[in-house]
DNA sequence: ACCTGAACACCGTTCAAGT
DNA sequence: ACCTGAACACCGTTCAAGT
């Protein structure tokens, strides 16, 4: 009696399927994310998980697109009295805050938006403060692109890589001068967070240029 | 008779496994890349890879560094004529074209040099140059450290995902500026190349006005 | 509708065995 | 030294069957 088959509640969400995989793959790594394994940390089997999600990508997506939902947008709304320097800024600092909260995901939140949810509304958000700050649309397009490929692509090849410090593994006398930048990689955190201060600092001057030259022209209202 | 085993000459050398693997990631993308399918489009048996490399990973580390190894870094030598913000610049798009060429090992090789011998090549080639036109050497690691954030970021970000083509599936309802902007996703190309223009041009601008600052305070040689 | 076990066609890697 | 087949402990996904 009591045959285990379906039970009058479901067993199982996409909500919980995702928060359990997104545990799972902070707690232990990409690679250790199989069906059969996240099912097992659900109580169910591998199977039943096509009941909710097409495949173990679609689960992926839908993780990554939860850490895109914790990005915080405030600056880009329109009663916001940022200026989209400092809104940029701001945003980027907090994107960055997302992905290194969960480092083991980003792999899969860098391949780009694709139909994810949340990194749409992150686009979408970005656009429409650039244009209103006067930005041409091509440029506002442009410039929610380029930031997400420096943020997306700092936190990839700094924090998102395994744990490999046995770095002596290279002999210094093939690498003339980097023996003593190198000597930095015990410091490697720091050249991640100096890199990353360095980078959006030189896209943020860079952009303002090309603000000054010609974008307010169009003389957007600005708060 | 003539058992198969051990011939005089090996079937198998680094080289061989690391252009086929290449050539099969190129055509078939990364999920195509088993131990066994490799195998025996080498015409060996799976396990046969052993004797050569100690994992997979092995193997994908070493057709990313190949890629690594094609980027130009001619204009970091110390008779090149061209000043590090053209150098720079002309690195950034060999890097770029580099990966273009093999977009489906990008997301390997966008993990940061790590060991590879090529990766940290590149890493050392920039470091030296910039330190020559009178960068303080921390400053030298940051800008080979974002630049590769950006191009690595920008090439996984747009030419590295599979093609998803029918972009169609989202409600444009939800992403209230972003339909007008979006409807460009038809031309995805065209905004990949400009936002990549743009963020290119944004820091190198930004990275000079840093450089007028206090770079050249210590009057570094240059030619 | 939602879960099950069984099954299919795979994986990466180890290892004793061969030459 | 370098390759083999067999084996281990896994995979993602499909599907008929159960309630």
């Amino acid at each position: 009696m009591c045959a285990m088959a379906r039970p009058r509640k479901p067993l199982l969400s996409r909500d919980r399927i995702v928060e359990t995989a997104g545990a799972l793959v902070d707690a232990e790594g990409l690679a250790a994310l199989s069906t059969r394994r996240l099912a097992a940390e659900l109580g169910v089997s591998g199977p039943s998980l096509y009941n909710h999600f097409r495949t173990k990508d679609e689960i992926l997506d839908a993780v990554a697109d939860a850490v895109s939902a914790k990005i915080d947008l405030s600056m880009f709304e329109e009663d916001d009295p940022r200026d989209w320097r400092t809104a940029l800024h701001d945003w980027a600092l907090s994107y960055r805050a997302a992905l290194a909260d969960h480092p083991q995901i980003v792999p899969v939140l860098a391949q780009g938006p694709g139909r994810r949810p949340a990194g749409l509304k992150v686009a979408d958000a970005v656009f429409g403060a650039m244009v209103r700050a006067g930005w041409p649309p091509a440029q506002a397009t442009h410039i929610g692109a380029l930031m997400r490929y420096f943020v997306t692509g700092s936190a990839l090849g700094s924090f998102a890589r395994g744990f490999v410090d046995d770095e002596t593994a290279y002999d210094p006398a093939d690498y003339p001068h980097l023996g003593q930048a190198h000597r930095l990689a015990e410091h490697r955190e720091k050249v991640d967070e100096g890199a990353f201060a360095t980078g959006l600092r030189a896209l943020l001057d860079g952009l303002g240029t090309q603000y000054e030259r010609h974008a307010h022209v169009s003389g957007g209202a600005e708060a």
